[in-house]
Formats: C-alpha cells, structure tokens, sequence
DNA sequence: AGTTGTGAACTTATTCACAGCC
DNA sequence: GGCTGTGAATAAGTTCACAACT
C-alpha cells in the first residue's frame, strides 16, 4: 500500500517508483533512518566520538544486526573494531535522506491539529520547516503565525515560486482529496496526510498518513481481557 | 519490533503476548481492521446493505484478497456471490478489536499537541474517549477542558479508579519515560505515543508510537533528485 | 578482543488461483 | 455470474553466523 494507513503504514500500492533505484532498498530500511539518526543525536549529546550498533540498538531497541544491514544498503559507514563515527554517520543518513540541506513543507489546515503541527518543535532536528500554511476560513486568511502568513487554500498553486516541496494536510478527511489535488498541481511530491482519507494521486507523488484515532484505536485488541 | 517508531511504525521487541492466542494472525491484519471500519462506514453511509472485498478495496486501495485473508483470520463472515453484510462486518471488527464497548484514555501533556489531541474528533466513532487530562504545568492544572478537569500528572494513580484502560503521551521526550512508568503503574496497558523516544515498559503494556517529525522528514528521500 | 558487512537461513506478509457456495 | 475463503506460491523483511578487518 501507499502508506495511507498510519505510520507504518506499510503499503499496497506502491506510490514509490522503484525501478529507478539500482538496488532495492526495502521501504522499512528507509522508514528507520530517521530513527538512526535521533539516536546518533543522543550519542553525540552524550560525546561519543564512535557508536556501535549494540549501543544504538539500546537506545532504539532495534536488533544490531538490523542496523547494520540497514546502513549497508547505503554503503559501508563503519570500521571493524570500532564502529561508526557518530558525527559521519549522522552527516551520511541526512544526505540519504536528503535533509543535508533543508526542506520547506506548505501546510495546510490550521484546525487544532493544524496550529500544533505548525508549532510542534521536533522538525528542526530534520532540517524541516513549514513555510507557508493555507485554511480556507476568512478569519485566519492574513493572519500571521509563527512568521507565517496564512493564506487562501485557493491559492496553493503560489506554492511553485516558493521552492516548497512537502504538503502536510490537517483538514477533515472531506476536503482532504481536493487538497491534495491542488498540492500536487502546485508541483508538490511529497505529502504527510493526516486526514483518515486515501488520496489519490499520481505515481510520483510520495504519500505518508497518519491517523491518529486508528492508532488509538487498535490498541485495545491487545489489552488483556481482564482488564 | 514493539512499534516504537512511527505508526506503522512496526516493532522491535515484541510488547504482545503471542503464546497467549491460537491462530497466528499478523500484526499487519490488525492494523489494517480499523481502516476497514472507515470503508464500512462510508459504505453505510452510501447505504449500501452489502459490500464485496473488491468495493472496499476501491475505497481503502488495499487489494482484495488482502482484505478477505485478514478478515479470514479472525473468522468467516461474508457470504459468496454476495459479499458481506455491511452492518455485521462492522459489528464483528469492532468486536474483535474490542471497541464495541467503549474505551476510556488518559491524556498526559496538554500542550499544543496535546490540546489538538483532546480536541480531535476523530475518536468517536471507534468508541474511544479521553476522559482524564493530566499535565504538570500549574497554570493548567485545575482547569476545565472540553468537560475533563486538568489533574496533576503526579496524580496519575488516581486512574485505577476511573475504568481507565489506555494512556496517551504527549509530553517532550525528556519526560516520556516517566510518565510511562506512571501510567504503567496505574494500570495502564495500553499506550499511544507521540514522544520521540523509545519507551521501556513491561512485556504486557502496548506501545504504540508516532513520530510526526520522522515521518515527514523520511519524505524528501522520495522526492525526486530534480525538484 | 571487538566490531563491521553480508550471504544464507529463517520468518513474516502478500498475492495468486481456484474450489466451493449463493 | 459473482463472490468468499484458503492452501500454495511468491515476495519482503529479519535474524543468524561468520569471515574480514582494526
């Protein structure tokens, strides 16, 4: 799938377009590079020069052999005996990632979840930010948040000027088609859908859901019956 | 995994009891139930009486022999040539993922996710619904939001009382770990996650987390070189 | 001794193909 | 004819085990 799911959100219909890529690097590989990346940031605070995949796997309780084989479909970070330099393995999955250099993301929705997202301050680590938001409500349009000027949802096509290339969409699972339409006519690629909504779009486009309340809402299954 | 990653996010240490169930049934059957509850429900809405694998599948774009395995994990509930009732399959999922009764959470960190979360309206209809709010802020303590008055998160034991089943943190990572430990301690089973950080609790607690940074910034790996 | 990188073995998940039922 | 349920086949992902390197 296409990842409009929740978070793993694994996938069936490959949005992704694979035959471009020389070797097939699995899409869970790629899902757990940032992972890395947030525990070589621990390890660095803590002032390791080197860092082991035995001691990532404590930090992120991801087997050490799963580590190494993830990064070795990259290339090969590490030094037998030592292990990885925190810094250089770091630098490597950001340009893996392709967040060496930084993204700006259009979002649009500025509902509850919307003005949290805009707000949340976990982007910046990623070499993300959000610098344009969109609603449709005449009250917020012209407003400014967080430096942002919000504009009119008809008006995302002044994306293309703006070198953004992420769409975050937070409105209600109605709208949420007819958003990501616009955005992917305003050359968008790439989409982080928290509408409980599939979207359909073109094969090049990259879309990511996040739903929330099925999260939640699969959680009970595993409670014991007792409780 | 334990699913401490990202909404699909998967698992590294396996938080489920699987000795404990007969059949096998993945991991990946059960986070997709909830998505077939959304079709279920936009079927309905249609008032569709029956629906086949094939007219969900057009909807949630999962394919349908995908759709009918998972479903025939957990028994047999359509009929041939017909498909299946739709009022019936709803009743049977949510049986199964034990949201026919409701399921009451506890909310902790009632900051700018947090109050998004409490706000959110997407729980409803899987019969989910924070009725605890918990925060260490002092300002915010004692206040009354959305019916539900703010407690001390220092007085998370008071749960054990409440009928209260599932947790869900939006605190900084800092803080994650602690207040999974209270809520463990309170009972809890069950936990939605939304620090960036790796929660240890017993094998018995639930974990499930997303990671709204992660996810978006695992995007530009997909975009393509051009743009 | 300690650690990486990786082919091979294993496990899990998805898709196919079709018998059987309505 | 249309659709389910499912064993078998395929694909994807994880873990193991160990050679090679520091």
């Amino acid at each position: 799938m296409n990842e409009n799911a929740s978070t793993k959100q694994k996938a069936e219909v490959d949005v992704e377009d694979r035959r471009m890529r020389y070797r097939r690097i699995p899409d869970e590989a790629v899902r757990r590079l940032p992972m890395y990346l947030r525990g070589l940031l621990l390890c660095s605070e803590e002032g390791l020069q080197n860092v082991s995949s035995h001691k990532l796997s404590e930090l992120l309780h991801i087997n050490p052999p799963q580590i190494r084989k993830d990064l070795s479909y990259f290339g090969a970070f590490g030094t037998p005996g030592v292990g990885y330099d925190t810094a250089k393995l770091a630098k490597q999955i950001r340009g893996i990632l392709k967040i060496d250099t930084p993204n700006k993301a259009a979002l649009v929705g500025l509902g509850n979840l919307g003005s949290a997202i805009l707000k949340y301050p976990g982007f910046g680590s990623y070499n993300l930010e959000i610098s344009a938001v969109f609603d449709n409500d005449p009250v917020k349009i012209g407003k400014t948040v967080r430096d942002v000027k919000v504009e009119d949802v008809s008006k995302l096509s002044a994306l293309k000027k703006k070198g953004i290339t992420l769409g975050i969409i937070a409105v209600p699972a109605s709208a949420a088609q007819a958003v990501a339409d616009g955005l992917v006519k305003a050359g968008i690629r790439g989409i982080l859908n928290f509408a409980p909504y599939y979207l359909d779009v073109p094969r090049k486009v990259k879309v990511i859901s996040i739903d929330i309340a099925m999260d939640l809402a699969r959680l009970p299954y595993y409670l014991p019956a007792s409780a």
